[in-house]
DNA sequence: GAGAAACCTTGACGCAGGTCAAAAGAAAGT
DNA sequence: ACTTTCTTTTGACCTGCGTCAAGGTTTCTC
């Protein structure tokens, strides 16, 4: 398939002249990974970065036993791995394939130099960056200030947003990962889930479905409100 | 005072031309705010972005029941409240002048203009973000991954490391900011201290001041390889 | 399709660290 | 200088959530 093609359809190049996409077509290489590889480690010295073309891969950081903490679940059309373009340092986290996984590899040279041809480019990825900034302390805020109930409350409600408010919520990941979203453990999240069930403010019949039954009642945890009996 | 002059020693215009440093101080307004003076708060819109000249400034996410966790703190010649510029959107936390404090206010429209016709300022600003974005993955580790003595041992060692090595350690902040900074409360920072003292890896006789003692045991507390006991 | 591996759930238990309270010392404002 | 406000410390207490263990279920893999 075409590569000028692809890129034409990422939100990082909307608005890109068809030159320039060419241009970018040229310097991107095919990678592939397996479910499960790892695509970088924390402490990789950073060549380029990657723009996924199919597949799924978390980026998240590892305690010394084990515990992990997801950063990012980047999908479809989603670039990451920027961070050591910019700074000339190493990867300060790792990227995993969640499944298997197709990306276009961007070398950090050509890339820049294509950013002081392109200004747009520039403005761009500036606006990435500040939206993943962003995204960040929201993370920030939930882990230092709010309980598990109240993270697990604004991420269905996120969910449920980005389905048009559907009160009916497919994860497309674990429970085991969504945990590790949230910065918990597995059964503490299945926990939670039983309380919230009980008090009939959700139903959690299927393994990968979860309704909301009282919105009201999940907004009011989201917002720190409502507490759990 | 020039204003260029001023620009000219920001590390995110260093190698800029003068003709745009110049560019830069037409469109640049001196702001002054008081001690304890609010800079923006979470959910203002961005309408620019602020360099400070003079003073320190703390940014900050709250919960409801006022409970903080310090992002940053910024001094002399740093940039902050970029995201809204590139993002489109407000303010994502709130920014207060821990000391009385002059900035330059750099409005978002004019800034995107000079990107567009000067691509260094764009990957400078690129690398701000990206070293920012660094940051904040390690906030995230320490928040998630690590215990309160572990943050404080690092942070520690980070403060040592900026003054050359030093085993001691001047504070230019209170222990209730350090405690915010690290994602705790001033008792918790008070007693781990205590304990730290008592296990003579560090000495704490003077308010603002801490001597590394036993620089190893700061090293593997840090590293996660050592516990109080 | 059988065995292995990963996922999910529930129970008992422990502890890091937060809450509340109180008191002394330092700093800021008038 | 005097008052008010903020900072720091210490003690008693409590709780959210992580650990360990163990069972059942689903999903890969060959």
């Amino acid at each position: 398939m075409d590569i000028a093609k692809q890129l034409s359809h990422i939100p990082l190049f909307q608005g890109l002249e068809p030159q320039y996409l060419q241009t970018l077509a040229r310097m991107a290489i095919k990678k592939f990974f397996k479910r499960g590889e790892t695509v970088f480690a924390e402490g990789d010295p950073g060549t380029g970065f990657h723009i996924i073309t199919t597949g799924r891969v978390k980026v998240y950081k590892t305690s010394p036993d084990g515990k992990e903490q997801i950063l990012h679940i980047m999908s479809q059309g989603e670039p990451f791995g920027e961070v050591p373009v910019f700074t000339g340092q190493r990867f300060p986290a790792y990227a995993d394939a969640l499944t298997d996984t197709s990306t276009l590899f961007i070398p950090r040279d050509d890339f820049i130099n294509l950013i002081r041809t392109e200004p747009s480019v520039a403005l761009s990825m500036l606006s990435v960056l500040s939206q993943r900034l962003k995204g960040f302390t929201v993370l920030i805020e939930d882990l230092s200030l709010r309980e598990v109930p109240a993270r697990l409350a604004a991420y269905l409600l996120y969910i449920s947003e980005r389905n048009q408010g559907a009160d009916d919520i497919n994860l497309d990941i674990s429970k085991t990962q969504l945990a590790g979203i949230l910065g918990t453990i597995p059964e503490t999240l299945s926990r939670i889930l039983a309380r919230m069930t009980k008090e009939e403010i959700i139903e959690s019949d299927d393994k990968r479905h979860i309704r909301i039954c009282d919105r009201t009642a999940v907004e009011e945890l989201a917002a720190g409100q409502r507490r759990l009996a």
